[in-house]
DNA sequence: AATGAATGAGGCTTCATTCAT
DNA sequence: GATGAATGAAGCCTCATTCAT
């Protein structure tokens, strides 16, 4: 899986082959098959469980008490170190995203995620501490936002450190704050 | 080339194949070859188009003599208008950015594009209009944003309006502005 | 024509494409079709128009009543002459002599030529003049050494001079001769 | 291989498909990719296989004290010996002698073994027992008579065999002997 | 469990040929 | 007569997948 995070970031799914996954892997192309039922399961699992990485790291111990503020914060900054610590697999996360190979089980996933943003917003809308706007309007702008200086960074115009993401992040708050 | 849009969006590069592109289009496969080189030369010439097309659009009578507000509006707004008038050509371009098929030509045009951008926010910064961060950080941010935006209009989750970029445009603004 | 030899020689029939050749004579695809019904037409067209060619310079005035030295002679320098003035039409009739693309009419002209040395050199041997060996063995023998140094010629390693094929002329005959 | 050279010689490089060559080794299209890197690789296989063959046939205890008759008559001997052996062989070799698709390698070999023939030409003369003529002058002579012989053998009018090229091993002695 | 040879469908591309202009 | 766009079959090659070892 690792090695296949590798070449599905540089090259996509298509133009990634199993047995190039498995050379690169140090193994024979037959052995993908003992552990994954073919490719597309294989990006499927990769997806999966990175996915799954960090929305746990973002959820653990979320200050659901907390004020928008801090809660944005933490989002935020939970998705920085992430981003920071596994650029690569945050990389493959937001390249793969749409794509019409990701099963229901990555879809759920995906929707989860999406689910407990709209949440986040709406109750902080309800606290006025956020502008009126459409939560899904909000939700997008500020990932979109935090995905763009992500790309910068791994496009070596930004350094890719968590003080790029926590200068961002100030923007980012004052984008949506009410 | 209108049909290579579409299947290119949907299906990626690698995934989109020659024969699909043909007859999509009703021709023969053998046809695209008396227009393209290759499949290469095919995204590459439709990437251009696009992308010269949309950074026609932006730069037509642009106010480099207006303030920073009124630049930042115009430079959203234009990208909002051929977003929406374009949606699919939007989004090829978006998803093509980092091709490593896209050839010198495709990636000069992007630089340019770049160089624009930075050159405006420096002159902004210099009359203290917005933040006194890296250009390319609130570059990334504030395209980022747009993406995001979008994105969540292609997927059907907001309208695909100009009001509705005009509603993140003063997101987008508050996020910069000093 | 002139264009398909060149092409022909330099990269057999199988590797020759008439789109190349069409361009190569400065002329379109198309226009070939007017003067030959295809591919094939055109092969034999050329093979035919220089194999007679060559044949016609080597009967002409024929010595039909001359020694066999002085016949062996004269078939030797008039293929010499006929090489050294066209190289590339000499080399084409040798690398085509056998494709399976050669029609009827090709062949016959071919045999006609086989029938003719075969003549010659019963009737040399007839006079006691030359080896009593099968006439097929001295013909072929013959043909094979002076286009092997035909084809030390074109490959530069000797020079393509009139001179070089008399010097094996006498070897030639000096092989055959009683 | 076998399959190969059948079909390489009878239809040349370019009229070769790789699924025939497949379908005539009883082998599925891929499976030659397993073994060779493509058609152009497999051609030189072939080739360097079968001429370095027939080379260490011909060295094979040369005798580099005999007399230049004893010499000569061991070359065409030996040639004579392979190409009754392996007629296929001996004919693709010769018909692919000058591709362009030949490779560095297959190139070096047949340097190699001109090199040989010019040496023993060299030390031949030096010992007054050839012509005074260039030696590849005689070289070329000479490989061309036995090359006649063997197409007059392949197309039937002169029966295959050691006897047939031993006849003609005197002729080629006289046409070089001093 | 691991291998890697084998398969054959499918992708990119070329090209002989046709035909409307 | 000439053109060259169009066609689609066929060629080279890749690759997801299977399977005997």
């Amino acid at each position: 899986m690792r090695a296949a995070i590798d070449l599905f970031v540089e090259r996509g799914f298509h133009g990634t082959s199993v047995p190039s996954v498995a050379s690169s892997a140090g193994v024979a192309a037959g052995t993908i098959y003992h552990y994954f039922e073919g490719k597309e399961a294989l990006v499927n699992a990769v997806f999966q469980r990175w996915k799954h990485a960090m929305s746990a790291e973002i959820m653990r111990d979320f200050p659901f008490e907390g004020s928008a503020r801090e809660q944005f914060r933490t989002v935020w900054e939970r998705m920085a170190d992430f981003a920071v610590a596994h650029p690569k697999e945050f990389a493959f996360i937001e390249l793969h995203q749409h794509g019409s190979y990701l099963d229901a089980a990555s879809r759920a996933i995906e929707n989860q995620t999406v689910d407990f943003g709209v949440q986040m917003v709406l109750r902080a809308q309800a606290g006025q501490a956020l502008k009126p706007l459409p939560p899904t309007l909000l939700m997008e702008f500020a990932i979109g936002a935090f995905r763009g200086v992500f790309r910068g960074a791994m496009s070596g115009r930004l350094p890719l450190t968590r003080e790029t993401f926590m200068l961002a992040e100030q923007c980012g708050w004052e984008a949506v704050r009410a």
